[in-house]
DNA sequence: CTTAGTATTAACTATTTGGTTAAAATATAT
DNA sequence: ATATATTTTAACCAAATAGTTAATACTAAG
């Protein structure tokens, strides 16, 4: 045996038809065959990689997870100004999750139902963004160049516009009549409406 | 056989049960065994009273569905001022979720999963609140009350804001070490919070 | 008390589903 | 070409799980 390319076909295809199929009806609701199937693989070579369905999902999940993370930390905790900063976390995150509108409800979704999967990593990987944050919006404050506002509230407030149409997008889409190209448009709006609207809010 | 009284134990035990089995594991995750052992029964008698997994969870999704939405429309198509409105709507969507803070992700979760299933009730039951909401902010506009905003992205906003930590529940306080009475703190004060953070971003 | 309907259970069945095995096909090295 | 290692499959297996059945306990009416 000699070097073992990992790039061919079959692996890879498990991996992907495995995002697509967890992505679709989560851990619980996959089926190993539903994913053998989308593969078009046999079910058995499923184990043959990837030892077992706890195996696969780990592998999914934490790419996921840190797909649906650490790029903003980038972002967040770089020296740029605080509006611009919220401008391009707006611009920048939305633009992330249209390249994969199941990602957030998919990570939220199982960090709900398995904590434990998520516990460790979170006590180890992540300060969490936060502080540095926090620490620009406290002096924007003092310096008066902002009204005084809640930073944590503030925090929640922006990833909650961004990310909450991405969970609620079918409703969405339902119950206005959306159809896939018009909610494209209107996320691709909110990457400026978002940020227009919050620096309306706190500047002085 | 005379009238059958429907207000006694293990029907209702049953019925709770269910709810707190399908919101804790969904749908795909919730085993019938579990809903039994929750409800102290024979597993037998589930299928006694409600003839399978599915027309069960019809009944709790339903209930879970209509508590998520319809209360909502009493405030938003009600008469009052736009800015009490606001007020009123954050303060009391926010406490009727906190009576029950998996609702939201139970219930967003299951229409990704499952779009059939509200795809008809959506058609039917709602015109959907938006409208006379939609016209109240125009309105305010044209007055030259609040400064000319998006309606549709000012609405989303604030459900958004509202709804969203529950969703994220678990991730805010690992991310941030909080516990369960340090979030309810924190929702309390977005009872406040979003109505002052987006007042103060459209009024003149 | 007896009877007829109702509620409840233990035991069972059928199906789904994750996982295994052993053999076949395919590629790789000598 | 032959041997060796790797990939892939068909056929199984065992556990889990939704749903059934037939018998038993319980309740209420006459």
């Amino acid at each position: 045996m000699v070097n073992k390319k990992k790039n061919d076909t079959a692996h890879e295809r498990i991996l992907i038809a495995a995002k697509k199929v967890f992505f679709l009806k989560g851990m619980a609701g996959a089926r190993m065959q539903d994913i053998a199937d989308e593969a078009g693989i046999n079910k058995a070579l499923l184990h043959y990689y990837f030892r077992n369905k706890e195996k696969l999902f780990e592998l999914i999940f934490k790419e996921a997870s840190n797909q649906f993370f650490p790029k903003i930390a980038d972002i967040i905790d770089s020296d740029i100004p605080l509006f611009e900063k919220i401008e391009s976390f707006c611009s920048e995150y939305i633009d992330m999750m249209q390249q994969n509108a199941y990602l957030p409800l998919f990570v939220l979704n199982e960090v709900n139902k398995q904590p434990h999967r998520f516990r460790e990593r979170f006590w180890k990987n992540r300060e969490f963004l936060f502080s540095k944050f926090v620490g620009q919006i406290e002096m924007e404050i003092k310096n008066r160049k902002i009204k005084p506002v809640s930073p944590a509230h503030l925090f929640i407030n922006m990833i909650s516009m961004c990310i909450f149409p991405f969970i609620a997008k079918p409703m969405m889409m339902m119950s206005s009549g959306m159809d896939e190209l018009q909610f494209r448009d209107f996320m691709d709006q909110r990457k400026t409406e978002i940020p227009k609207f919050i620096i309306e809010s706190i500047k002085r």
